[in-house]
DNA sequence: CATGGCGTTTACGTAAAAGTCAATTCTGAT
DNA sequence: ATCAGAATTGACTTTTACGTAAACGCCATG
């Protein structure tokens, strides 16, 4: 495991800019230390960045992506405080789940969609 | 299965603005009929909004959402036309089963997340 | 030493997806 | 016929998630 990686070689990893990556430590999604002015990453920032685009890939927004990763951080020491993070844990899991039918639902719209394209294909006699 | 819908009465169905739907209608993803300058809206504009909400809580965007619907439609009378569907297919079906992934990495995490939680509960000697 | 390649900050720009507001217009009920 | 409430249109605004450009620092290499 790399102690270290640069700004460029995760830019090449997850394909994003620069930009990008300096936008999510702004909105605080990564920390990344500092050398003198340059930013080194260290694997957790790495793993992080790998969960926003994970996020983001499921069409949650910034904050969303941001309430999600402080509920992987530690769990809090307080029991109020475990048991409101339960709650949230059980809100983005319905959120989720529902994602789940959505996506179970246009999956299937696409087979049937397709099936009709390739009946349409045997009829006019294409082998497919 | 009713013939028209009013706008507001989608508009409360589907929790959006009618700014939204005229928005989707000027995008070309309905096509209400009008009477007057009103629009009607037929059964099949419903089941296009409720396809509409399905992609966006997909996180796909409005010509995504537009490819996707295209897609749904007769399918077209000629060959390569339909292998190309059938390609635009495959496609996006690799985009949902890229999401389904992402999904089910997103919930085992959120499920640790919570193991961790209940089990700070019990150290703490609280029944959960 | 100057040239190129990363890296940084600051600031302004932009596209997508609506929200908001004002001015009208329609229309259904009284 | 009229009058309130619904609907429409058009223009402008907002938010999110970055893009882009300018201007500069650092350092390794020929």
């Amino acid at each position: 495991m790399r102690e270290y990686y640069s700004i460029t070689e995760l830019t090449r990893e997850f394909d994003v800019s620069t930009r990008t990556l300096r936008f999510y430590e702004d909105e605080g999604l990564i920390q990344p230390v500092r050398r003198g002015r340059t930013r080194l990453f260290r694997p957790t920032d790495r793993h992080l960045i790998r969960q926003i685009m994970r996020g983001k890939r499921l069409g949650f927004s910034i904050s969303e992506i941001r309430e999600i990763i402080q509920i992987y951080k530690e769990p809090p020491g307080e029991v109020g405080q475990l048991k409101l993070m339960i709650k949230r844990i059980e809100e983005k899991r319905n959120d989720l789940r529902q994602k789940r039918r959505d996506l179970e639902e246009t999956l299937a719209e696409l087979d049937h969609a397709e099936e009709a394209c390739v009946e349409r294909l045997a009829e006019l006699g294409v082998n497919t």
